[in-house]
DNA sequence: TAGATTGTTAATCGATTAACAATC
DNA sequence: TAGATTGTTAATCGATTAACAATC
């Protein structure tokens, strides 16, 4: 309920908490302190209760936190109390895969459509769900109100299909293009930059090489 | 050439500098000074002199930074001036939709093979690599020498999976499985938590949807 | 040499951890 | 009430930014 700006290192953690709070809550566990929780997840206890502490407080002196009302409140911060429609651009086989990802569906994200500009891939289905020539696209997300894009095409037309999903009304792109986009404040954007979180692997096999060779 | 450690912080950085420089690189531009690349990038001159200082200097008063040299180094500091073996462990639309990604290749990162416990995807193949049953899997790490494996299984089986192999001597594991992996010290892994990343777009959505509200 | 720009030290900012008073 | 554990303030740590001397 308060107006401070959360810290993106905070938000990043969130995830995290409600994934940990779920599995608890689905062995029955009703309970649990910042202590308990933070040896399950290797993180400090005071880290726990500063990050919910953003939120307000969630638990109660000498109790602990309540696994389900956290869990819930946790849910509600995330915005997964709400049903979120999105299409996917770019019917390649990574699109094609996060379509066929049930899970998102459980969370309340809702797939609505999918487009491509290849015409041998327009009409096939993608989990009872007609790929769309790119021409269709404005008129969709108009008729059925669609809150986020997951874009999956190359970087090269990334910034221009980016722009059109912009001007028509999204207003999330989960952007797995590897190239930064820029759009209008308000505009939200996640970059799943595949390359770069392999590259991070490579980093660190190499430098551990390097050490074990050092002594 | 230092011994301190590096922070992560400046290693998640890397690749993006790596991708900027590339792109520079193949527009013919020469030389580029830290303000220079700052604009272009969106972060201070500051950061990316100290980020690049962590390796040692890479530029010269007065001229800025060699594009090509700069780019070569960081190529080097990510180790992608060597190739890494890298085998699928989940042949699904996720680990298919990854073995089919060419740029990988083009980057050094080989892929060699691919496993399912499904018999019906047994003997299909991705990219020209046959999808072999998980039975073979000790045998072909060694044989294959494989330093990376790639796990795209559900939740549920990859901690045992992590463990198998480990044990037969991979040495990281891109991990997109939802669950934390804990595996020894020297093993290096990466996670690729969509379902976090699209949660953390969900809340910014929807934080922005109140900011909007409250004027 | 004069101008430009790095490499690096110092200052600032923000995030994490520790400590403890409040309170269930 | 006594014990437990939060919520929150204060202390610490680390990362980012600013400033400038070194030097090409």
């Amino acid at each position: 309920m308060e107006d401070k700006e959360i810290s993106q290192a905070v938000i990043s953690r969130l995830p995290r908490y409600f994934r940990y709070l779920g599995e608890l809550r689905d062995e029955g566990v009703e309970r649990i302190s910042s202590q308990e929780l933070s040896e399950l997840m290797h993180v400090t206890a005071s880290q726990i209760r500063q990050d919910f502490n953003n939120f307000g407080g969630f638990g109660q002196q000498g109790y602990g936190y309540n696994v389900d009302y956290l869990y819930h409140e946790i849910a509600k911060i995330l915005g997964l109390n709400q049903t979120h429609s999105f299409i996917i651009v770019g019917a390649g086989n990574l699109g094609r895969a996060l379509g066929n990802y049930l899970n998102f569906e459980r969370r309340g994200f809702l797939f609505k459509g999918i487009f491509d500009e290849n015409p041998d891939l327009v009409g096939t289905s993608v989990r009872g769900v007609c790929v769309k020539p790119m021409e269709e696209l404005e008129q969709f997300i108009h008729e059925n109100d669609i809150e986020i894009a997951v874009l999956t095409i190359p970087k090269t037309g990334a910034i221009a299909v980016a722009d059109r999903l912009v001007n028509n009304g999204i207003r999330a792109i989960w952007n797995f293009a590897h190239v930064d986009l820029s759009l209008p404040e308000g505009i939200q954007v996640e970059n799943v930059h595949l390359s770069d979180s392999l590259m991070k692997l490579s980093y660190n096999i190499t430098k551990f090489s390097k050490e074990k060779n050092q002594g």
